[in-house]
DNA sequence: TATTGTTATACTCTATAACTATA
DNA sequence: TATAGTTATAGAGTATAACAATA
């Protein structure tokens, strides 16, 4: 039998099972958020990236994030109101705005980072260790999927 | 070393990263959608859940999907205003309703199979084998992180 | 009383279009 | 002209609360 048309109707049956997971996963853990956290996963989401790389521009917040200008500032505006980040002008472009972890901001970050996931870690912790590795090795493979053009 | 301390704090990484993952795989997914694809991804779902299980109720299909019964109501109401499917009262229990796949319906998710996963099929065909593999088997894992109480 | 589904309402997240300021 | 960001507006998707019909 045609290898290819089995591998391409596997791939579409992967592709159908795997948006599903990925849609009704998302669903559940916007529903599992902590009540207490004041902050979208979003807006976490924002302040992670601003740890890890420092200022960033609204633009290369929207980018890494993959949402458009627009929702990247009214999330920034948000993280701005609750003092977890300042703004402040380019050197030497002035269009530009550069966004900035505040000491609040980091504080909240490395608080909640702990038990912001705290829903999935322990429905991670009931996994085998087999089937946590498994998705540990997938993780970065998903957001390949996601990043690519 | 404490290995509880370490397999926690990395299971928490893990919780952090997958999060991330499959909140911007959603995003990309949404955004991916063929333009002349006139069903929302969750009604198609729909369709795909009468396909392969029959009848089901509201409450039924609203649980599969993990939403709540009003959402499954107004979506229920799309796909039947577009003859995607019928309602039918239950023949004993007079507050249920039975929603069924019509033919339409039926024409809709086959023809609508092979295309609507187009772009992540495409994606997936750029992954090495032993990536798609991957993924293949860590899928079933995701769905199970999102059906579980 | 409890359950199933519907209606009413509101909220979150996101997008596109139009605009301002700067390059 | 083109780009970065903001404002205005709209749409999709979801939830909770209140309600109606039935069990």
């Amino acid at each position: 039998m045609p290898t290819l048309e089995k591998v391409t109707r596997t791939d579409a049956g992967l592709a159908s099972e795997l948006r599903l997971s990925v849609m009704r996963l998302r669903r559940r853990l916007v529903a599992e958020r902590h009540p207490d956290n004041e902050l979208s996963m979003n807006a976490m989401a924002v302040l992670g990236a601003l740890h890890r790389h420092g200022e960033l521009t609204i633009g290369e917040l929207a980018t890494r994030e993959r949402v458009k200008a627009p929702s990247m500032t009214r999330t920034v505006n948000w993280l701005e109101d609750g003092g977890h980040v300042a703004r402040r002008p380019h050197e030497t472009d002035g269009r530009q705005v550069l966004v900035a972890l505040s000491d609040r901001g980091r504080e909240t970050l490395l608080a909640d980072r702990r038990r912001r996931d705290e829903w999935l870690a322990r429905r991670l912790r009931d996994l085998t260790p087999a089937d946590r590795d498994l998705l540990r090795r997938a993780a970065p493979i998903l957001e390949r999927l996601a990043q690519e053009d």
